[in-house]
DNA sequence: CGGCACGTTGAAGGGCTTCAAGCTCTGTGG
DNA sequence: CCACAGAGCTTGAAGCCCTTCAACGTGCCG
């Protein structure tokens, strides 16, 4: 839903804006630009941001929530290929060639989103060498996050596989607790679980229950705490003992 | 091996990065720096540009044959990650950045490369923002291949997965015979296209043995021939009959 | 408080891995 | 030139990991 820009909502844009990673440090300028075109949107639960398939124009700036990018197979089958924090920029790269969106983008929790257009972006990245330098080394990033889901994919078994996401959820969006526990802070169901790891509900409801009687993690309704994440080191790592 | 630079090689040199495609067009200028620090090498079947965990100062151009991006695993598997054809770049991004590389570049076809040094090309893309562009472009575009790959191996079969990666292999590197026969010029054993999909060579052979007594390929000692290209689409889609 | 999404658990079975043995090419050195 | 070593490949057998189907809890929210 499309918020009425005034004056204060536009340096709130532009102070958003300076609290990314990518677009930290530009030049005024280039800020005020972006700011100038840039329209908040909040979206909440279930919402999709776009849809796999449609022709992308806007990429969006996550500002606060928790999204997620999933990939429609032939078979009504879905697969999460990433997830987004505060920071992070979406559907860029699309977005800068007028392509189809290659997923969905949907909400996960209640989330406010900045919509920029992609071909002011590419405007910018022709004129200003630094920032595209930067967009570089966030695609390059996820293409190493990528690389590595390829390998364990791969090479791993479903356990390690869980084990492995779950770290990574922790190190995203961990809260530490008491002790080494660290709770995750997102829904987090069982499907989704599966759907990072390409497996099934069913086996990821078996592992959660299996670790939570030996006491490594406690599984509630779409909400786990990691109570001994060295433990799942081990197991993702696949270590004797 | 490094080889003598002379007259004669520098134009060479030059001839190279001009018919490279994220090279092409640029400003002269820009090229005879690149061609001035450009390490002309040549490698055989087995030898490694670099291996996983080397800290990277070097990218590379393949001018000619064929290279593979290998991940090894800490438990002795390797995963093939990407195959490489004239014109591709390897290694560029941890170059920039003096990462590890993150795995090793295998030689498959005898080949000839152009080494150049990664803080080069970082000083030229942030003088250049084209360059810039036309480099993320092609990580984009790996990123893209990668996710499509994360996508099949988690909702895939195996005999889908293997099927579609002889389909890509034949738009790689496939040369056309007679009728609809497609021949892969490239080196690849059994072994290469379990690393490929992430399974096993026993389980490559049978489906390659399978699919040659139903007259789809035909399979060689290292040397694949498609002989019914429809088939296989229908075997990777998954479609009926 | 009823509906529905989320989650658990069991049983059956299949796809694939693993181990093992032997075959078939290819290149090489005696 | 041929034997032989070794890499590539095939095939069989056993079985496990995981999926699939099914039925039934469970907790949340309108």
């Amino acid at each position: 839903m499309p918020i009425k820009q005034d004056e204060v909502l536009l340096a709130g844009t532009r102070d958003a804006l300076k609290r990314t990673e990518i677009f930290a440090g530009l030049p005024p300028s280039v800020l005020d630009r972006l700011a100038d075109a840039a329209r908040l949107h909040s979206a909440q639960h279930g919402d999709l941001l776009f849809r796999q398939g449609e022709e992308a124009h806007t990429f969006y700036v996550l500002v606060s929530g928790r999204l997620r990018l999933v990939q429609h197979t032939a078979d009504g089958k879905d697969v999460t290929m990433a997830n987004f924090v505060p920071g992070d920029l979406i559907g860029l790269v699309v977005a800068l060639n007028h392509e189809p969106y290659p997923g969905s983008a949907e909400v996960l929790e209640d989330a406010e989103v900045l919509a920029l257009p992609g071909d002011l972006m590419w405007q910018l990245m022709n004129e200003n060498a630094q920032l595209s330098v930067r967009v570089l080394r966030m695609v390059a990033a996820r293409l190493y996050e990528a690389h590595n889901r390829i390998r364990e994919l791969s090479a791993e078994r479903v356990q390690q596989r869980i084990a492995r996401s779950l770290l990574r959820l922790a190190a995203k969006v961990g809260v530490k607790g008491e002790g080494d526990t660290i709770r995750l802070d997102l829904r987090l169901s069982r499907q989704d679980l599966a759907q990072l790891n390409g497996t099934t509900l069913e086996t990821v409801s078996r592992t959660l229950t299996a670790w939570e009687r030996e006491g490594i993690i406690e599984a509630g309704r779409e909400h786990i705490v990691i109570l001994r994440p060295h433990q799942l080191v081990v197991i993702a790592e696949d270590l004797p003992h």
